[in-house]
DNA sequence: CGCGAAATTCAACTAGCGTTGAATTTATGG
DNA sequence: CCATAAATTCAACGCTAGTTGAATTTCGCG
C-alpha cells in the first residue's frame, strides 16, 4: 500500500495535478465536504505535499477560484450590439461559458458562497463593483435604478446557473443553449431596458 | 459554568427549543458549519439531550425543515384569480413567506442543498412531485411544456431568494415587497403563460 | 409516600480533520 | 562527483466533531 519514500523520477507535475484534482473536488461536493486527504489521494499524493506547495486548504481554494470569465471581455461583447438585444446576448454568453469545462469553477464558487460567509462577501464585491459599475455606464441605464435592474438580471442568472447546473432539474438541464436563451433572453431583457417600477 | 444535574424543575419546553435554536443556526450558517454543541449552547442545553429527542444531527436537520407552509394552500391561493395574473400573485406569496421568521427554513434548505447531494436530490423530489405536478394540472397549462415552464419560473424563485435573502445584495435586498412584486412578477407571468418558444 | 419513568448532565470514546517536522530519496549545479 | 536543494512519504500531534452510557435528579402515578 505504501508508496515508496523520497524525491520519484521523472517530471514532476504534482503542482499541476494537486490543482486539477481540487478544482475537480471542489466543484463535485463544495468546500466542506472536501477533505485535503481527498484531493490527495485523487491526485495521488501525500497530503502532506498539499501544504508543502499551497499552503493552508483556504490557499488552495483561493488558487482554485479563478472567475470563470474575464468579465471585461464578456461584457464587451455584450455591449457591442446596443441595449436592445443584449438579453439574449447575455444568457448566451453565461450559458456559452457554464456549460464549457471552466464553468465547473463557477459551480465551486456558488457552492462554497452558501456555506461561507467570506466567499458570499467576495460575490457580493465582485458584482457591485465589477459588473455594475461597468454594466451600468457602457450600457447608459439611468444610474437612478441602474442597481436595481441589474440585481434583477443577477436574479435570474443565479436562478439559472443553480437550477440547471446545480440542482439539475429537467428538461431545464438538457436544454440546447439556443432554447435557453430563446426562454429566458426575454425576460432579462425587459429588467435591462423594460418598465419595472 | 457547570449546571445542577439530573431533571429540571418545572414545564420542560426543552424539545422545542432546541428545534428553535437549530433552525436558527441552519439558516444562519448552515448545515456543516452548524455544530450540535452550538446548537445545544443556544438552546441552554447539554449536547447529549439533542440526541435524546432527535437521534442524529441529520435526523434534527430533517426534523427542522419540513416545509413550514402548507404547498397545497399555497398553490390554491395562487391559483385563485385565473392564470393571467399568478406570476404576480406567485411572487407576492413567495415574498411573504420568505420575509417572515419561517423563511429560515426556506434558508437553510437552500444552503445545505448546495453543498449535499441528499439535500439536493430532496428539492428536486419536491419541486418535481409536489409543485410541477399541481401547479400544470390546476392551471391547465399545454403539459408538452409545462414541466419548462416550471422550470423557468423556478429559475426566477431560486435567483430571487439567493439573491435577496443569502447574499443579499443591494438594494434587492431591501426592497420594499411591492416592488419586488412588480418588478419581478410580469417576468414570473410571462413564464407561465407568454411565448417560450 | 414510594417507585418507575423521564429528563438532564457529565465524562469519555472514536473518528476524522488540517497541519507539522523529521526522515528519505532523487535531481542538479559547480 | 560531491554537496546542496527539492520532492516525497511517514508518523504523529492537537483539535473538534458526533455520539454514547452511566450517574443523578425530578416528576407523576398509584
Amino acid at each position: 500500500m505504501n508508496l515508496k519514500k523520497g524525491r520519484r523520477r521523472g517530471s514532476p507535475d504534482t503542482r499541476e495535478s494537486i490543482l486539477d484534482a481540487a478544482r475537480r473536488l471542489f466543484s463535485e461536493k463544495g468546500f466542506d465536504a472536501t477533505t485535503v486527504r481527498a484531493i490527495a489521494a485523487e491526485a495521488k499524493v501525500d497530503p502532506a505535499m498539499i501544504h508543502h506547495y499551497y499552503g493552508t486548504k483556504d490557499q488552495l481554494f483561493a488558487e482554485t477560484i479563478q472567475f470563470p470569465i474575464d468579465p471585461n471581455v464578456l461584457i464587451s461583447q455584450i455591449i457591442a450590439g446596443g441595449p436592445d438585444t443584449a438579453g439574449e446576448r447575455l444568457v448566451g454568453a453565461f450559458i456559452r461559458v457554464w456549460d464549457s469545462p471552466v464553468g465547473a469553477a463557477g459551480v465551486a464558487l456558488i457552492r462554497s458562497a452558501m456555506s461561507h460567509e467570506w466567499t458570499t462577501r467576495l460575490l457580493r464585491e465582485f458584482f457591485t463593483t465589477q459588473i455594475l459599475r461597468r454594466v451600468s455606464a457602457e450600457l447608459q441605464l439611468d444610474p437612478k435604478d441602474a442597481q436595481l435592474r441589474v440585481n434583477l438580471v443577477a436574479t435570474q442568472m443565479a436562478g439559472l446557473a443553480v437550477m440547471r447546473y446545480i440542482i439539475k432539474i429537467e428538461p431545464l438541464a438538457s436544454l440546447p443553449p439556443e432554447q435557453v436563451v430563446a426562454a429566458i433572453g426575454p425576460n432579462v431583457q425587459r429588467y435591462i431596458t423594460g418598465d419595472i417600477a
